[in-house]
DNA sequence: CCGCCAGGAAACCGATCGGTTTTATGGCCG
DNA sequence: CGGCCATAAAACCGATCGGTTTCCTGGCGG
């Protein structure tokens, strides 16, 4: 009956990393994580190398989740600039949840200020994956300018990301329409170029 | 000789802590902050309530001049476009700066996750007088959707901050092409309507 | 049944946190 | 010169930081 499946205690070290340090900021501490974790400080630290490094890991352990729930199918079939649009529609929907305090991929590189934590370096990656997809498909597009356009909607998605963050302008209706302005103008359109 | 116009230890702890707290995060100690603008711990807790207090005063101090160095002159007779993207050209400018770790307004913000704290309010009110401008101007532009347009500038302002300050995307050439497609698409001409 | 050992609890380390209090030193005015 | 007051320096407070170590208990294999 009650096999419940006791997550190890690596993975309740990784959850509570995750949801501690993006509620209460990176400066959380190792204390409060542990005891949330039920771990003690001394598995952790048998686990992980520090603190640092538990954090990189638990953003590293979610990095393939979030890309993914924020993505298209690879085979969805649809054109370019549905699939673009789909990746803000996501985003959108979770900037809808009530705990909702910004991409953690952002909020974490902006806390910590060294751009080598190995933390920082795993948030750099994920939103490199998400900018080549953004790359990718403003080519499949036929933008007139991919690398502009991809840059253009990473400024977006961590600009909104960020607002959102720090609940200003809650009132939606902005994303949405600011990214169908900037695709018109790459000439991204509906029909492009389908898969 | 030596008139040296020492500043008051007020505007010195105001000055260490718009300087240290923009480095090294919000979390850094008042005995550090205390330190750097030569004033005892006593002497700050005479002047300030709280080392939130002080972190706010630091901002409100330097909120008008933040916005009247990015805003232009309010009669320089230039249409609003062009007065629209001399803030952007501004924010690029001191976003080139080797120690620019974005927009201090939205780093506190994001930091500091209470919207309630002292200083996120003083931040959340310079934006606020930011977003003003941009729907003035916006709207003396004659755009298309007044509101529209002055929320997606902010959107693409803190956008560009938060990416700029964890050094992403250093490449330029990025912000003013994204404002002009906006100002674009909102029907905000070149010569319409100026001063 | 015994011995081993993983792991939790908690003490411990020096450092720092935000904040208070004591003490000593100076300058200024009478 | 004598007393006063502002302030710097620093001790002090309990709490917490990241990290290490000690101790003890419980489960498992021989």
């Amino acid at each position: 009956m009650t096999t419940e499946a006791m997550p190890s205690s690596r993975e309740r070290l990784l959850e509570a990393a995750a949801t501690l340090t993006y509620r209460d900021g990176v400066n959380i501490g190792v204390d409060a994580l542990c005891k949330a974790a039920g771990v003690s400080k001394r598995s952790m630290y048998k686990l992980f190398e520090s603190k640092g490094e538990l954090l990189a890991a638990s953003l590293e352990e979610r990095a393939s989740a979030y890309v993914t729930a924020l993505l298209p199918a690879a085979d969805d079939n649809r054109p370019p600039r549905e699939r673009i649009l789909h990746v803000f529609e996501k985003a959108e929907a979770q900037a809808g949840a009530p705990d909702f305090q910004g991409c953690r991929y952002l909020v974490v590189q902006i806390e910590l200020k060294d751009p080598e934590h190995p933390a920082s370096r795993v948030a750099r990656r994920v939103k490199e994956n998400l900018a080549a997809f953004f790359r990718a498909e403003a080519e499949q597009g036929g933008a007139s300018d991919p690398d502009l356009l991809a840059r253009q909607l990473i400024l977006v998605f961590d600009g909104a990301s960020a607002r959102a963050g720090i609940k200003a302008d809650t009132q939606g209706g902005l994303v949405i329409p600011t990214v169908t302005t900037l695709l018109d103008a790459a000439g991204v359109a509906p029909g492009s170029i389908p898969g």
